[in-house]
DNA sequence: CATTTAAAATGAGTCATACTCATCACTATA
DNA sequence: TATAGTGATGAGTATGACTCATTTTAAATG
């Protein structure tokens, strides 16, 4: 049958994937060899060939699943009632949990970028994962949780940047999740509030306030 | 003469380093032919394994040596006399100039830092370099201009993390230096001054101001 | 200056491995 | 059961990193 037939070469094409993320993140990208990821499939190395172009382009296939999947496990792990700041919370969380667990296929998503004829280009599977990111700030500034003036790309940078940074770093000391690079990262969140009454240096306007508010107290207890 | 000879050679080593250092930025490292790097350098291929063992090995000394020169652009960069602030805003801007220019190069530091035989590992060159940061902050708390209870980690991560994220959107779009990265960036930092009177959340802050003023309220009514 | 000796350079040859392609096997339809 | 056509195979090819026997260069010695 048709659909079976069908069936047959996506599963196929699937353990040939599944074979080729272990060696790849096993073995890393100039480690793995096309024999080896054939034989862990139970196919011949020129079967590989039949449904991958060449090696370069099943490391983006590697890549781009993976990606994939963290952005459904990244929706699924947001809740869907709670508000901005939680959500920014278990994002933050997921995707340093993400990124510490699966160090190396994260590593080798930069190899997916280059490809031999130059011009380097963003995945398309990362465009759709930062979406998540977006869709909540956006949230937080229609609910009036973030100013409006605010850049979200930028923050982006500031959010991924930094999660990303903090992972290896992580990772190349004791490899485990840490809650406080969580807790600083949404501490700086802060800045992006609404100011009701004043600019950005709220240090130096609320002493004046405050030291305005003394002379008034001062005044007043002479009576 | 000996002095003569040992300079022979160094300047050859040096004359190679420079031609793998076009040649991987040109082509990528994949991309890099042996052969092709000898030529540019007009030695024999096999004279370019007397001085480094192999391609990675070559690669690694091409990445340790631009991270040393990008060391030493950095302390030029940054004014002596300058505040904390003024510093840090000089550190970020060279940074992200370096970062967007070289992007082949910094592009290929990851390649580095992955050797054949797995651990990942930091290279020392980067460790250095980032030592320049962690010298501007440590002077920051000092002179109180930062809180005392910061963790330098932490915010070195958000640092270079962010710049690293920007550099990449940056060169992804329209490969110019954006200075409103830096402003946002150096923003962030406000989070990090001691607080005269008040804990993090400015939110707190009015509140207070609010009592205060009810306080007085109070006792103006009173007359 | 001639001779010896050691170091440095060379590039043709080796080897590993990504990729190809002529051949074979299987499945579905007539 | 025959046949067509699609999918699978793995020996063979091409490429490029790396080696090493040989040659060249330069320093040391008399």
């Amino acid at each position: 049958m048709a659909e079976t037939q069908r069936q047959r070469l996506e599963a196929r094409e699937e353990t040939i994937l599944a074979a080729a993320t272990a060696v790849f993140g096993e073995s890393g990208v100039d480690g793995a060899r096309m024999a080896e990821i054939a034989r862990r499939a139970d196919v011949a190395e020129g079967t590989v060939y039949l449904y991958y172009k060449n090696k370069h382009e099943l490391l983006e296939a590697v890549v781009d699943r993976f990606w994939r999947e963290l952005t459904k496990g990244a929706i699924a792990a947001i809740s869907e009632g709670a508000n901005v700041n939680q959500q920014l919370h278990e994002l933050a969380s997921y995707h340093l949990q993400s990124l510490i667990d699966d160090f190396k296929i994260v590593e080798i998503t930069s190899r997916a970028r280059m490809r031999h004829g130059e011009p380097v280009r963003q995945l398309p599977q990362i465009r759709e994962y930062v979406r998540v990111f977006d869709g909540i700030m956006q949230r937080g500034i229609d609910l009036r949780e973030f100013s409006a003036d605010i850049a979200i790309w930028q923050i982006r940078d500031v959010f991924y940047g930094t999660l990303e940074h903090s992972a290896r770093t992580l990772v190349l000391r004791d490899q485990v999740f840490d809650p406080l690079v969580i807790d600083h990262l949404m501490r700086l969140f802060e800045q992006y509030r609404p100011s009701l009454e004043t600019d950005k240096t709220s240090g130096l306007q609320s002493s004046e306030i405050m030291q305005a508010l003394s002379r008034i107290e001062t005044k007043l207890s002479q009576f």
